[in-house]
DNA sequence: AGCACGCCGACT
DNA sequence: GTCGGCGTGCTC
């Protein structure tokens, strides 16, 4: 037998399939993770396909596979098939897109060790090196060059004073552990005068085998085991180490009783046929969690599993824990957090079918399944469901795909789905579900918006409007809490002399740096580059220094002044750089340890407290001007996601919206919290312009840090585009290349070429069998929301 | 990815 | 004349 293998490298040239003879007694199937030689290497290979010889098999001497590297860790069917799916629309290598599946991305590491060798050492530092390995015996030859000077020792492996041996270490071998098996009573009456012995016999035998583990747990030692396996009562055997729960079941939780919008909502998806792709509206607050969880549940009576996607944020939210409660051991959750053990047994266990339920951001989709009965993806209209690094994808596609090849259908909740998703509830594509009302008829918070401009005219130059001050100041007296949102962290968002207008910018790139206050620093939000403030302006050398734009420090500052008693917490990337501290703030305000929560869009996300009745936004149109089709989308969804957090207890909330375009059409709809006619009026743009869902966009960035040689990329890639554009006649328009908005990060400069159209298949079939589109440098983002 | 092969500039 | 720069090609 023969497989076809593609080598696990992450080489953009190395994409097309290898193939191995399968030598007799290894077990190789699909999906095996192996060990195959490579040139005069020996590589991990991943198996595509196996199959019979064929004649084309006889140009090549085909190589036999040496090794299967796990029995455990290899993939099913239906991930490699998504996996291709995913090289060919994403346009990335297959090799790539097969890694987005897999806990340890190389099944092998290679290690080279040293040794001294026949040749004596001459120089000082060639003695040193010597003497450091000769006392090792062996030692790392990464570690031996961090230490010295990699060309010394490099030079040393040359003159033979120093010999090189390297194996391979395999990542992802079975992990075996040793059980003690049962075997027979004790007839000699050797264990008479071994009571330990005796007293595990004994329980051995109820259960007849366990692993050490569980022994020692019990408090037998080592040795009573061993010994006992000696006495011949017992026996020792290797077995495929079992995984463990690392899920914490809360106390229960009992399902609700349904609304009648709730019932119809899991009835439509109970009774899906075809594995279809449905939308759940639901407005803030409407329980689409128990409508999760009801599903969940029907799932698992059939034995089924489930994937459950929530946005990044919300890992440490309510609607993880409810999971917990309601499912206990059958749920895993993965998280960035989990250590590569933690994480290898969760997929173990969902591969293995010991857990059913699996909930996790983004990556999660990629967990190891046997038989998915449902996939749950949380406020899928969220920006973190798509990877901003290569492969690209967008975790929402992916999870279709994979629904797709089980035929089970997929459930996406939103309070704002995403317009395109919007769009295919409406041609039909997909099937739309909606909760318009609360839970317990809880009415949806007032909004009011306020227009800075006339704030300015009267006189008010603080960053808060009259009314958000006058709100902030009824809610703590009324002992409620308020949660503000301003989308930029820092304290002042850029730098200015006031006497020529030099703005201090980054010196890698090609953006103004914010100020910092908690440093006294300024940083680059792009490099996190730091730099101290200048005295004197670097272009002029005058003083005038001015500190311009409002972040979350600066905003956290005046509400202190303003309400010298409040208790105020500030939550965005500087205070959740340590492990977990998002979650403690959170959870801190949920307890009404503090009574204003400041912060960026995480302050929005998928939250519930119930003590919340005052929401204020002070930069409602931050996001508005940005030059992207979706800039009207992200501003609706993080206002409407904002404004329901107020009122989700007894107090009916009250939101303020500060903002200096109050008749633009996306803050009007915001402000009714009117999804319909947002989109009417949203998916009219779209269509005029040929933005999503009608035309798709394959961005193209092209980096360098060379500007020239940048530019002669860019115009190459552009022509073969163009002629491909003329010769094919295609319906694809080819933009640019252009500066990208930012011209330069981390002292690469950019450029863009843009390609947009009703269906792009043609053109990424074009690019994929170019050569000059896989270089390094040339980023390809399908889809790009960039 | 890695490693070999191959074709041009700065040196013993 | 040689050493070594890294562009290009190959790995079943």
């Amino acid at each position: 037998m023969v497989a076809d293998i593609i080598i696990n490298i992450t080489a953009k040239q190395v994409q097309q399939t290898f193939s191995y003879t399968i030598p007799d007694g290894l077990s190789v199937r699909i999906g095996s993770r192996v060990l195959v030689p490579f040139g005069p290497r020996r590589e991990e290979g991943i198996v595509l396909a196996v199959r019979e010889e064929r004649d084309s098999d006889r140009q090549y001497q085909l190589k036999p596979i040496l090794a299967l590297l796990s029995s455990q860790a290899g993939f099913q069917e239906e991930m490699i098939q998504t996996a291709v799916w995913i090289s060919q629309y994403y346009l990335c290598g297959l090799a790539d897109a097969l890694r987005l599946f897999m806990i340890e991305k190389k099944g092998i590491i290679r290690r080279v060790y040293l040794k001294t060798g026949p040749v004596l050492p001459v120089t000082e530092e060639e003695r040193a090196v010597a003497a450091y390995v000769d006392v090792r015996g062996k030692a790392e030859k990464k570690q031996v060059c961090r230490q010295f000077s990699a060309d010394c020792v490099e030079e040393m492996v040359r003159q033979h004073q120093l010999d090189q041996e390297d194996y391979l270490q395999n990542q992802i071998a079975d992990k075996m552990e040793k059980w003690l098996v049962f075997q027979s009573d004790d007839t000699t009456g050797i264990l008479k005068r071994r009571p330990r012995q005796a007293a595990l016999l004994a329980q051995l035998k109820q259960i007849r085998s366990a692993p050490f583990s569980y022994w020692i747990g019990k408090g037998y030692s080592r040795d009573v085991l061993l010994h006992l396996c000696q006495s011949g009562c017992a026996t020792m055997e290797e077995k495929l180490s079992h995984t463990v729960d690392l899920t914490h079941p809360l106390e229960g939780d009992v399902p609700f009783r349904l609304t009648e919008e709730q019932q119809r909502a899991v009835d439509a998806v109970r009774n899906d046929a075809g594995g279809r792709t449905y939308v759940l509206h639901g407005v803030t607050g409407s329980g689409k969690t128990e409508v999760y969880m009801q599903l969940t549940e029907d799932v698992l009576q059939k034995g089924g599993q489930v994937l459950v996607l929530v946005p990044e944020i919300a890992l440490t939210g309510q609607i993880v824990r409810r999971f917990i409660r309601r499912f206990g051991n059958d749920v895993v959750v993965m998280h960035s957090q989990l250590s590569k053990g933690e994480r290898r047994n969760n997929w173990l266990r969902m591969a293995n079918g010991e857990s059913h339920i699996c909930i996790g951001a983004r990556s999660a989709v990629f967990t190891a399944v046997r038989s998915l009965g449902l996939v749950i993806v949380d406020e899928e209209h969220d920006s973190s469901y798509k990877q901003e690094e290569a492969p690209r994808y967008h975790a929402v596609e992916v999870a279709r795909r994979r629904a797709s090849y089980y035929g089970c259908p997929v459930l996406l909740g939103s309070a704002t789905p995403s317009i395109a998703d919007y769009y295919r509830t409406q041609t039909g594509q997909y099937v739309l579900l909606e909760l318009t009302q609360r839970v317990l008829n809880r009415p949806l918070p007032s909004v009011q918006v306020v227009d800075m401009r006339e704030e300015l005219a009267r006189g008010n130059r603080h960053v808060l409007s009259d009314a958000m001050t006058d709100l902030l100041q009824e809610t703590l007296q009324q002992k409620q809490q308020a949660i503000i949102l301003l989308n930029r962290r820092g304290f002042s968002t850029f730098v200015m002399c006031r006497k020529c207008g030099y703005v201090v910018k980054c010196d890698t790139c090609d953006v103004a740096m914010v100020y910092h206050k908690q440093q006294d620093q300024l940083r680059c939000h792009y490099c996190d580059a730091e730099k101290p403030v200048p005295l004197r302006c670097p272009e002029c050398g005058s003083k005038y220094i001015k500190f311009f734009g409002t972040g979350t420090e600066k905003v956290e500052e005046q509400l202190r002044e303003q309400f010298p008693h409040a208790r105020i917490v500030r939550l965005d990337q500087d205070t959740t750089t340590r492990k977990n501290s998002g979650d403690h703030i959170i959870e801190a305000f949920r307890r009404h340890e503090y009574d204003i929560l400041l912060g960026t869009q995480m302050v929005a996300k998928g939250h519930d407290f119930a003590d919340v009745s005052a929401v204020g936004i002070l930069a409602a149109d931050s996001l508005l001007n940005l030059p992207a089709y979706w800039a009207g989308e992200r501003t609706f969804q993080l206002l409407t996601q904002a404004a329901g957090r107020a009122g989700r207890g007894t107090i009916p909330g009250r939101v303020v919206m500060q903002t200096y375009a109050p008749e633009h059409y996306v803050i009007q709809c915001a402000e009714r919290q009117d999804y319909a006619a947002f989109y009417a009026q949203e998916i009219q743009y779209r269509k005029e312009l040929l933005y999503p869902p009608f035309h798709q966009i394959l961005k193209i960035v092209i980096t360098d840090e060379n500007e020239k040689a940048l530019w002669d990329t860019g115009n190459t890639l552009a022509l073969l585009l163009q002629n491909w554009h003329t010769e094919s006649g295609s319906d694809t328009a080819v933009i640019g290349p252009f500066v990208d908005i930012i011209k330069k990060v981390r002292n690469k400069y950019r450029i863009v070429i843009l390609l947009k159209g009703p269906d792009l298949t043609a053109v990424k079939d074009f690019i994929r069998a170019q050569r000059e589109f896989w270089r390094p440098g040339v980023i390809l983002d399908v889809d790009s929301m960039g």
